[in-house]
DNA sequence: CTATCTGTTCGGATACAAGTCGGTAATTTT
DNA sequence: AAAATTACCGACTTGTATCCGAACAGATAG
């Protein structure tokens, strides 16, 4: 079981299946979504998913890994932009893009990603993008406990962004989110900045 | 169906299938828990579940309904101390309570906080301290978007301890977390006070 | 071009979990 | 203490994930 596809016709079919995957989980939802479902959405046997799926939650696995994929590509596009841009505008600017991928494929995305939880390839990529936000604006690079920073930041802003726009009735707007994430971050960063620059050689 | 326990001994049933299913489900697992090991676990036949619970969903439910009380119970004790505290120690006071009220039922409560997102009453109870908060603290009423303020914060605490917590090796001690998330707090919070009173008649 | 072999597809068969039902036991009411 | 109500039970039904062996298609060899 789980073989690899060798042959063209078997990569069609296991691709029809990671897209009826996520055709299913944007009608039926994550639980309401079956294998039978998949199956007749992807036009083959349901034997079939488990030639090169071990279960179900593989499936699941492959869309995750599709997902993250669009996400690196994403950000990676993103990179030269990270030169010129201010610290709040690069926080703007990623959430936006980020709500635009969770929308994509009719909702889907936001679905699973709401189920799954965010892999660690993309924190270690917003990491490596922060890293290198940092090398082109070296003050930042005085500050201690960088690591700790980056991780509310964007664990603070990837989990308020998905929550938002799950929310049936936000009592805010998501312009007004992303514009108090944007500020959470600049002034939380400034503070630390002034803060260690006030005592040069501390530890 | 769904029939509420009138005599004192299906009141004592009900107790006991809620009770197992914490333990059921800190051993299994949120999805790996039956309603065949509840069942077992608190002593009665799988038919006397469906008696005062529409489904297993239902269960969970009642489960997630005393999590709740104890984090309302928790946060109403925490008030008074309100009072006599500083932001930044507010937020950690409360990331701590938070954090052992997790740990408890040996890490049920996790798991299904996890599972199950938090529920719009925890929301509004921290909403509710936070805006005595500023009663007690009354320079932060000039600030405009303490709606916005509230939700990044709150969000964010809520979501990086329980992700930390959930973490099997964190790249960070969680003393470290509570220390940046409180600073994140204070910095974001100050930073909108000096704003609001740079513009005093401002919209 | 036929035979053979390997990868691919299929849908009925199996396993297992949720939820139901009709009957029995315990408790309360009259 | 009989009747009525409430509580409890576990075999049965239903539905879903997963498996399997037969049929099929494409590649390879003689």
């Amino acid at each position: 079981m789980a073989r690899k596809p060798t042959q063209k016709r078997a990569k069609v079919t296991v691709d029809a299946i990671i897209e009826a995957g996520f055709i299913a989980v944007s009608t039926s939802g994550i639980h309401g979504a079956t294998t039978r479902q998949i199956a007749e959405i992807s036009g083959v046997g349901v034997g079939s998913l488990y030639e090169y799926f071990e279960n179900k939650e593989a499936i699941y696995a492959a869309m995750n890994e599709r997902f993250v994929d669009d996400i690196l590509v994403m950000l990676k596009k993103f990179t030269p932009e990270l030169v010129r841009v201010s610290l709040e505008d690069l926080v703007k600017q990623l959430l936006y893009l980020f709500r635009d991928l969770l929308q994509m494929r009719n909702g889907a995305y936001l679905q699973y990603f709401r189920y799954s939880r965010y892999s660690p390839q993309i924190e270690s990529a917003l990491m490596e993008l922060a890293m290198h936000y940092v090398m082109y604006n070296p003050k930042y690079l005085r500050v201690q406990n960088m690591m700790t920073i980056n991780y509310i930041c964007i664990n603070g802003g990837i989990y308020s962004v998905t929550r938002h726009l799950s929310s049936p009735n936000p009592n805010m707007t998501f312009d007004e989110l992303v514009e108090g994430l944007a500020r959470m971050t600049t002034s939380y960063a400034n503070a630390e900045l002034e803060l260690a620059l006030k005592m040069p050689f501390a530890e």
